[in-house]
DNA sequence: TTACTCATGTAACAAGTTACATGATTTA
DNA sequence: TAAATCATGTAACTTGTTACATGAGTAA
């Protein structure tokens, strides 16, 4: 997947750590982890096995910049460079990946979910639907309290669960 | 990520490739790849890498069953054992997947363009509107050759376009 | 002082990617 | 007969996962 030609191309998480990184200032590598781990938009578990060799990749390409407080647990507040904000704008702004359509599991399921019985589909689509407003509840709870940059990845993902609710009931 | 107790527990490419076999018979690894690699709604690369691993693993668990035709390029066509057929279903109607909103490329950066200055980000938008009709017009062309399973796909995949173009213009 | 949170990280493993290797069959 | 397609697969690499280890600071 690397575009071994272009060496500022950046993996999705990747981006997403440079702007987390870029919106809150002089954060941890800690603090990204807990952003990913509590964002319900951003689907990675926030594991320390991806989000520190990450950064750690980042620091080695000269798009993060580490800087160690003096305290005892060794903390590093992590800000951008120059090259990285260029770095993270290419990525965000790069419209062949903001266009593709990724994987999204309803999709594929959905495509499955024409081959079962009635009685399976029916059943399926009752449960899921269920599970998807559950969802919504807990987006729109979840909305008053957000900076920007959340709040538009959260209305997306409200769309995208109000979106999937119409398809259920025209397919039912 | 694999729930360590639940031993019918699939991958969403091991879903994947379970139900491509299952609605057509008799098919090769080879033929699987070429769905994947073709197919404008599942975004994975079909590669070899992938595919054949993951068929050797479904066929030691026993949920694929393969037939080596007799022909001298050691063609093997692939069935569900009634094994696969219960852990794919099992797979398909999990709401707690189907519900999740998954990774999407969009929706991560359109958190990040609130951040942008309004020339860049009128830029992206706009050069994304573009990328996004062009690929709604590719699946619009697909459409009419389709089986179900593809057709449903594709048609969300239409539906989840036209958002983001709603939401570019809301937006803009 | 006990428990929780903050903070950094490694180890073992799973599963994807590109690129390559090999050979049979079909079609122009 | 040359090129394209069908077919199986491996190798090296990247990057994600869970689970674990370690220790500092804070609040009950």
């Amino acid at each position: 997947m690397p575009i071994a030609d272009d060496a500022s191309h950046l993996t999705e998480i990747e981006g997403a750590i440079l702007s987390e990184i870029a919106h809150r200032q002089n954060v941890t590598a800690f603090r990204v982890r807990r952003a990913f781990e509590t964002s319900p938009s951003v689907e990675w578990s926030g594991s320390a096995g991806a989000i520190y060799p990450a950064i750690r990749r980042l620091r080695a390409r000269g798009l993060l910049d580490g800087e160690e407080t003096g305290d005892r647990r060794a903390t590093i507040k992590l800000t951008l460079t120059p090259d990285g904000a260029r770095a993270m704008t290419a990525w965000a702004c790069d419209p062949a990946r903001a266009s593709s359509v990724g994987l999204d599991p309803f999709r594929l399921r959905a495509g499955v979910w024409t081959t079962l019985t009635a009685t399976q589909r029916r059943s399926v689509m009752e449960e899921t639907r269920k599970a998807i407003e559950a969802n919504i509840a807990f987006l729109e709870a979840y909305m008053p309290s957000l900076d920007p940059v959340e709040a538009a990845r959260i209305e997306l993902s409200l769309a995208l669960q109000r979106l999937r609710l119409a398809y259920l009931e025209t397919v039912w």
